[in-house]
DNA sequence: AGCGTTTCCATAACAGCGTTATTGAGTCGA
DNA sequence: TCGACTCAATAACGCTGTTATGGAAACGCT
């Protein structure tokens, strides 16, 4: 890595790539994806539009980094809730992490998952994928969910169940919260009915990883 | 409706509207909801980007007609498998139109759920709702789902279930089935994977909904 | 028939967008 | 100290959606 020193004239304009990264996500917060405008952001950090280009080599670079971004978020929300040893606590709250994730940042959860461009959230800035993102890859918060399902199967069955079948059976429950989610940011549910019908996906697949009914209620209503 | 006859000059420029939201589609279909740039739209249909203002009232208004085209040709999807005699044969080919749907008009179902703008697939072009959008006004083909749901619990279980449950269920299915079309569309699973998980969760929700394993199987397979 | 009125759309302009060529200021290594 | 290099500001280009202007065609009316 040559020179890169911070210029730091009379401004004292500190790290100036962080700065435009925290104002991005401010504009996908206020204005969503398509919201991100590199003149309004150079003007909000008092640099010019070239600066951006510098850094990030152009807005696709940009909006790459805050895809990054995003998912360690998303992470950091899965994290926060995982708990080996009570594997149905574990699922449930990491299925209300997911949704409480997309609530809180809807510009970014549009972003990741919108389909509109594929970035991939492993490489640096600047990088693009031109073939499908593998899901480790794309959503590392997903290994979080297949331990969940994991550990939760176990735990009812007794048994160590076939890493294929968690793998898949994570998939599919991603799928779900996704899919519910994801038709109410696009305004297919009344916000009161949402929560409900999320929380009965919760249940549905809770019960069927072996979860007794009671028990996930139980889960529910602490976490609520 | 005054006076709205066509001005037909010359060049036997028939309904242009009609025009427009045709080569609109097949901008979409190309390039996605941003892809639609009024001039190159109004430069293929031979006119000025006026035009679409006088037929649409600008390009939201030009989006919301798409967008109501984009639920019509939906609902055709959903009504070319009706099956009532068959309630989980009906199930599964409806499930998989849907897919199917979203594979085949990737553009307009990124349009019609990617979250970006809320119209309302009920009402005339320029006109907006601001609040969430009653479910059966923004997806008609949800009654179908709700239907064949209604229909296949009926079946397996020998008495009509609860509307309010069949209609919740119903949308779980739909939260799942949009769940897992999104990811594939952008990105998140490979193709070959992509129908297997699909006709997994065809096959979980089958079961749930009280059908055997082995009928939802050979439906599939029927399908397929 | 003739004359407003109205409808429809082409032309041209404006502000904003992402991007790039140019240029200058500031810092580093020799 | 001096050349090489990095970083970013300025200005321009082509694009976008939008709007003001204006003109041509058809209608309603007398």
């Amino acid at each position: 890595m040559p020179n890169r020193r911070n210029l730091a004239t009379e401004p004292p304009r500190e790290d100036l790539a962080a700065r435009l990264l925290e104002e991005a996500e401010a504009l996908v917060r206020r204005d969503g994806p398509d919201g991100v405008a590199l003149r309004e952001l150079a003007r909000a950090c008092g640099s010019s539009t070239m600066a951006i280009y510098t850094l990030y080599g152009g807005k696709p670079g940009l909006m790459q980094a805050l895809y990054a971004i995003g998912f360690a978020r998303l992470h950091a929300y899965a994290l926060a809730v995982e708990e080996r040893a009570a594997p149905l606590r574990w699922m449930v709250r990491q299925m209300l992490a997911y949704r409480r994730f997309a609530l809180d940042h809807t510009g970014m959860y549009r972003l990741m998952f919108g389909g509109e461009k594929r970035f991939s959230p492993t490489g640096r800035h600047s990088q693009f994928v031109s073939l499908a993102v593998p899901v480790e890859d794309a959503y590392p918060a997903f290994a979080a969910l297949v331990d969940a399902v994991g550990t939760c199967l176990t735990h009812h069955r007794g048994a160590a169940p076939d890493p294929a079948e968690v793998q898949d059976l994570a998939f599919l429950v991603w799928g779900q919260m996704h899919g519910l989610v994801g038709l109410e940011i696009a305004g297919y549910a009344d916000a009161a009915d949402a929560l409900g019908r999320y929380e009965s996906a919760v249940r549905f697949i809770c019960t069927n990883l072996g979860a007794a009914a009671a028990d996930v209620d139980a889960e529910l209503a602490a976490a609520g």
